[in-house]
DNA sequence: CTGTTAGCGCTTTCAT
DNA sequence: ATGAAAGCGCTAACAG
């Protein structure tokens, strides 16, 4: 491998003029930069980011924690967090953490402090606040995303949030505009967990709307395709006079139109199903899916921003970025409330 | 941040010593080990990865180059590539490309010989091999995975592979033998592009059927749910006669899925449809896709074991690495040939 | 505008 | 079983 020294030698200058001719740092002949360049690409140089690091103290990557990146959610995430960093100049390491918090846990050990400046934690409802906050106070900056509760933000760490109850709200609006009283909700967490805020944006709307609704119209689950169909083929069943479904996520809520499928309802015809996200595959299943959509790259963004500012400005008092609200995507499986008091269950 | 010369100093003893307790190298007495591991935990200390990458002269991560992290194929491999990579104590730096050669060709200038040790190439059907050779002239190993055309591995590159062609031959198999004989071909690149192995396993199959199939029968187009969607309405607008499709790709597939309903032919009853790859959206589309399966993790895991070895062997002569068979995962998008001759047009 | 000196945090090598 | 010296490839700080 070549060393700036051996580019330094060959273009008859020291290491440091090379040095700030590839950073375009100091002031440098321009004769003298040309004939560096030269040698550089004569010889296709690559200056060595690790031995850049040590010295510079900071490193050229960003960590980026997540659950899963087969959850459908993250790639779309993860690919507006990789551009963000690009642009500042860093790479991105996923770190997958198979939902294990443990498994984070020795992620960022070996990785905060040495390979990666700062650490973008997805929030997947298993925060460890503590460990997050001995991490930032040994030096490496942590942003955690994807936030869902504004009113309660982690004690002490930077962090991007949305407002998860107001999506909640509208989606369970939209299904009211429509006409929809019997309205069960479909939650993929526990009643106080990662959804919670999602729930409680439909109990603010069905309260609000004065609609009675009583814990047995909800189900709180697992957040995948196949918990989603589980639970509407459950709720469904208990109560098969619900005429519509608030379903907290998209990934349960595709599972949820195959469930219907599965029963014999129509949807919308015979069930309209919200849920919240805005996915890309919502675009795709049939029918496609309305959703409230949530500023995904807009906090995939804005967490790499604020970690790279956090990163120029240790210790820099930082408060909580909010994004923009959510916001009602009308597709396919949604629609009025039929005259016919009971669906029909033709199989 | 803490040193290690700064454990070194609280313990008691010499930087060497840390760092052989903190390895497990050399010998170093019970006694000592354990004082030296006190005041590590006590102070929180990990090792600077950097510092040790730079005098080891070997980097931590590997560099994982694809097209785009949201095509769902995508996070599967990668998935099974990190946890391969995390077994051999290494991370995964994500590269996304945006199926822009340029944007590989920057990736890989900043991250090889020193950011990664190792450079894992997903195959995009966008391969510019020389360049691929003169990095890996350059001391960086390089494999390319994912590779379709194992009677032409790319030259002088170690390469994971796996039989396309069968994959294409058994998909169409699958069709024939259901009696179908008016099979379209949905190929989601140009004829000799990524996919044209997949394309040559079909006409195989035709052909040793006896079956006559002429070009129009076939489309060449984009792999993208989108792409499917267009070429399925395309092909079944100037062809309705045809009773099943073969599509080279899961991702298109799922739109073709969505066309069919579109045109008011239901799958499987007016129209079989069968793909290849097997990514987890197969099983939860409605219908559930018939696919064949292409080893994805065994691709992943090969191709990050191989790179590991390069690693540690530079220079070494690798044979290709041919992977396991496809096979066939009957599902519910293909059927047996109706009796009716010509499909349903009903809507 | 360009060169010199020192050192980032760690491990290798050799000595004790 | 432990220590001392040297240096990985680069850049910050300061000289000239």
């Amino acid at each position: 491998m070549m060393t700036i020294k051996d580019i330094a030698g060959l273009a008859g200058v020291t290491p440091m003029t090379v040095s700030n001719v590839l950073r375009n740092r100091g002031r440098v002949g321009e004769l003298t930069r040309q004939r560096v360049m030269e040698v550089v690409e004569a010889h296709g140089y690559r200056p060595n980011l690790t031995a850049r690091a040590l010295v510079e103290r900071r490193a050229p990557t960003l960590a980026l924690m997540l659950g899963c990146i087969t959850n459908p959610f993250y790639p779309e995430f993860t690919l507006q967090a990789n551009n963000a960093a690009r642009r500042h100049g860093r790479f991105l390491l996923v770190c997958n953490t198979d939902y294990e918090p443990d498994s984070g846990t020795r992620f960022m050990a070996d990785v905060a402090g040495s390979l990666s400046d700062g650490i973008l934690v997805a929030n997947t409802g298993e925060l460890r606040v503590e460990e997050l906050k001995a991490i930032q106070a040994s030096g490496t900056p942590v942003v955690v995303s994807v936030w869902e509760f504004p009113d309660e933000p982690p004690e002490g760490i930077p962090c991007v949030a949305f407002d998860s109850r107001k999506a909640g709200r509208i989606a369970t609006e939209h299904l009211l505009e429509l006409g929809h009283t019997r309205i069960g909700a479909l939650v993929a967490s526990a009643k106080k967990g990662i959804h919670g805020g999602r729930y409680q944006g439909y109990c603010d709307a069905m309260r609000a709307a004065k609609v009675k609704h009583v814990l047995a119209d909800a189900h709180f689950g697992e957040d995948s395709y196949q918990g989603g169909y589980d639970a509407a083929i459950a709720l469904l069943t208990t109560r098969p006079d619900l005429t519509a479904l608030f379903v907290s996520n998209d990934l349960p809520a595709l599972g949820v139109l195959n469930a219907a499928a599965s029963l014999g309802r129509s949807v919308p015809g015979d069930l309209s199903v919200v849920s919240i996200t805005n996915i890309e595959l919502t675009g795709q299943s049939r029918p496609a899916l309305t959703t409230v959509s949530i500023p995904t790259a807009e906090m995939a963004e804005a967490s790499v921003d604020l970690l790279i500012r956090l990163i120029g400005q240790p210790g820099a008092h930082v408060p909580m970025v909010m994004t923009s609200d959510p916001v009602l995507i009308r597709r396919a499986s949604t629609a009025p409330l039929q005259a016919s008091p009971a669906p029909s269950r033709s199989r």
